[in-house]
DNA sequence: CAGTGAGCGAGCTTCCGCTTGACTT
């Protein structure tokens, strides 16, 4: 009996779907997607060489897109071939968003499927998600279909037309492209920010003090009844910002000295506020990079191949994703992992719900641990080392999913003024302060590893304070930091430039523009010129931050149209007709 | 006669996004 054929895109789902559909169906992956537009000029099919061809892969009539199937694909693509023509049907189960749907599409032109193939979808791999995705397919949808032709079209477009005039500037290694363009601009405008920064002095005074029993060091907080300037006080040119700060000279600075070393004082003032820690949110691509690197020491590209060890090993959901929803299966193993664990204060009557931005395309889940009920990190350790890479990104991602579903943590934070008396800058007032955690929620499975805690001495007010020494120290404040691989990532995230698929491949696109290691991106003078003398006078468009939001809103209008493929070459001509304009302004000028 | 240089044409590269695993350093 010939089986109905399911193609999905990773390999790795392969065996978790044929576990649930059982020997009835047969279950492959396309790896990726299949066709695309020619790399080269040689990969040009022989009967488009004679006619004009744009950028090496569309017709100019109607923006006819010319596919081919890449070299390295044509393996895969000849396998699902033959099982599809013994399939009675062919399940198209590749992902749920732009990209899902041209592998899909994809998929029907080139396993040349006679019969219409029915596309199913799920966004997590349960047994009643993927039944009732079988039991209710659908069509491909021509709109997606056409917003991706568009994307991959203007993407081709812009890289194209603009690499080689900047080429010819800039010599071989550089080009640019919709995301390339702004994320060196990111890098090359945060170095002229640094370059422009004024540094600007201020002090801190701290002050040991005691009481009959017990010694601790508090700090200048305000005299005169005004605070001191910190280094927030101050603008990027050096500017003093704060009307009622008080901006202390260093001939200030030595007078409080004194007068706080020869000073008897005594504790005005006991506040004490009630204090909240909200538990992390849930992972994908971007916070898990940001996780590990902070925690671990992890660079995003490691984080990645790491992660995708996991993975493959069944233990984690799909790491690149830009949602940070969990399935209902997901609270339920977090909270039956908490209510076995901890008290029942640790777990919030109802779960904690988490929502996506709008650019989220949301394909997929939240990366957390994968199943119905969750590995703990101790069970694999007979598997793992305590100390290899793939225990302690797993404890993380497995710590974070649970911690999103527990209560917030309460906890007081009490601060102490201690007040002297002076006829010049009178009052003088020292403060201390910290946070004691009376309930610790989510924090009792994991804590902040940056944050201090301190002692705080019991007083009560009207105590008397001995100052027994106080010393000074002259600050600068100091130039935004450079961007790091992970900042830098983040930052495109926010602005909707890249997917989670790419962001590291992004960062290894351009560093033949940067210099220095990755946790620090110092623009080469290449960079700076191609921005400021080459972009910015004559590409300013293909640059701008909202670009690519703006080219998602035009995306979204070609899949709501009603006729797609117009609605699909009109936004071409315009965007073609703009490249040219600023083509010709830069040739001409 | 050998060496120089102008002019011409052929051929190469470049984009973003989806997947691994083979490859090098």
């Amino acid at each position: 009996m010939p089986k109905p054929l399911v193609i999905v895109e990773s390999p790795t789902k392969v065996k978790t779907i044929s576990k649930i559909l059982g020997s009835e169906y047969i279950v492959k992956s396309s790896v990726g997607h299949i066709r695309d537009l020619p790399r080269n000029t040689k990969s040009i099919p022989a009967e488009y060489t004679k006619e004009e061809i744009l950028w090496g892969a569309v017709k100019p009539s109607e923006f006819e897109n010319i596919y081919v199937i890449p070299e390295d694909r044509k393996k895969v693509v000849k396998e699902l071939r033959e099982l599809a023509d013994k399939a009675p049907d062919v399940y198209l189960a590749t992902d749920d968003d732009r990209e899902g749907e041209a592998i899909a599409y994809h998929l029907k032109e080139a396993l040349e499927l006679k019969k219409e193939p029915k596309r199913i979808k799920f966004n997590e791999i349960t047994e009643p998600a993927v039944l009732n995705a079988i039991e209710n397919p659908e069509v491909i949808d021509i709109g997606k279909f056409k917003s991706y032709e568009a994307r991959r079209t203007l993407d081709r477009m812009i890289g194209y037309e603009i690499s080689p005039k900047l080429r010819d500037l800039g010599g071989a290694f550089i080009s640019t492209g919709r995301v390339q363009g702004p994320a060196i601009r990111l890098i090359v405008e945060k170095e002229e920010e640094r370059l422009r920064f004024v540094r600007s002095k201020y002090f801190e005074i701290e002050a040991t003090c005691k009481t009959s029993d017990i010694e601790f060091v508090a700090n200048l907080k305000s005299v005169k009844g005004n605070r001191i300037a910190s280094s927030k006080d101050f603008d990027k040119k050096g500017k003093k910002i704060n009307k009622d700060r008080e901006y202390i000279s260093e001939k200030d600075c030595n007078e409080i000295l004194k007068i706080l070393n020869s000073g008897s004082a005594k504790t005005s003032k006991i506040k004490e506020t009630p204090r909240s820690g909200k538990p992390p949110k849930p992972l994908k691509t971007t916070s898990l990079q940001s996780s590990a690197r902070n925690n671990l020491g992890f660079q995003p590209r490691k984080t990645m191949s790491v992660a995708q060890k996991l993975y493959q090993e069944g233990l984690i959901t799909y790491m690149r994703t830009d949602s940070i929803r969990l399935s209902e299966i997901a609270i339920k193993a977090a909270r039956k992992y908490i209510s076995e664990n901890f008290t029942k204060d640790h777990l919030p009557n109802e779960p904690n719900l988490y929502g996506d931005n709008k650019n989220a395309q949301a394909a997929h889940e939240a990366i957390r641990p994968s199943g119905d009920v969750f590995t703990e990190p101790k069970e694999l350790l007979g598997k793992y080392k305590e100390d290899s890479d793939e225990y302690k990104l797993y404890s993380l991602i497995f710590n974070v999913t649970v911690a999103s579903q527990m209560t917030e943590a309460k906890g007081i934070t009490k601060s102490i003024e201690i007040e002297l008396e002076d006829g010049t800058f009178g009052p003088i007032v020292l403060g201390i302060s910290g946070t004691t955690w009376v309930f610790g929620g989510y924090r009792d499975l994991i804590k902040d590893l940056s944050e201090k805690s301190q002692e705080l001495p019991d007083l009560t007010e009207g105590d008397l304070i001995d100052i027994i020494n106080s010393s000074s120290e002259e600050k600068f404040t100091t130039p935004p930091n450079r961007y790091s691989s992970t900042s830098l990532i983040n930052k495109l995230e926010e602005l909707g430039i890249g997917r989670p698929s790419t962001y590291v491949s992004i960062i290894e696109s351009i560093t033949s523009v940067f210099i220095n290691s990755e946790s620090s991106l110092k623009p080469r003078i290449l960079a700076i010129a191609m921005i400021n003398n080459f972009m910015k006078p004559y590409f300013d468009l293909y640059i701008d931050y909202e670009f690519s939001k703006l080219m998602e809103d035009e995306l979204d209008k070609i899949l709501e149209s009603n006729n797609p493929e117009e609605a699909k070459v009109k936004f071409l001509e315009d965007s073609y007709s703009k490249i040219k304009k600023h083509i010709e302004g830069y040739e001409n000028a």
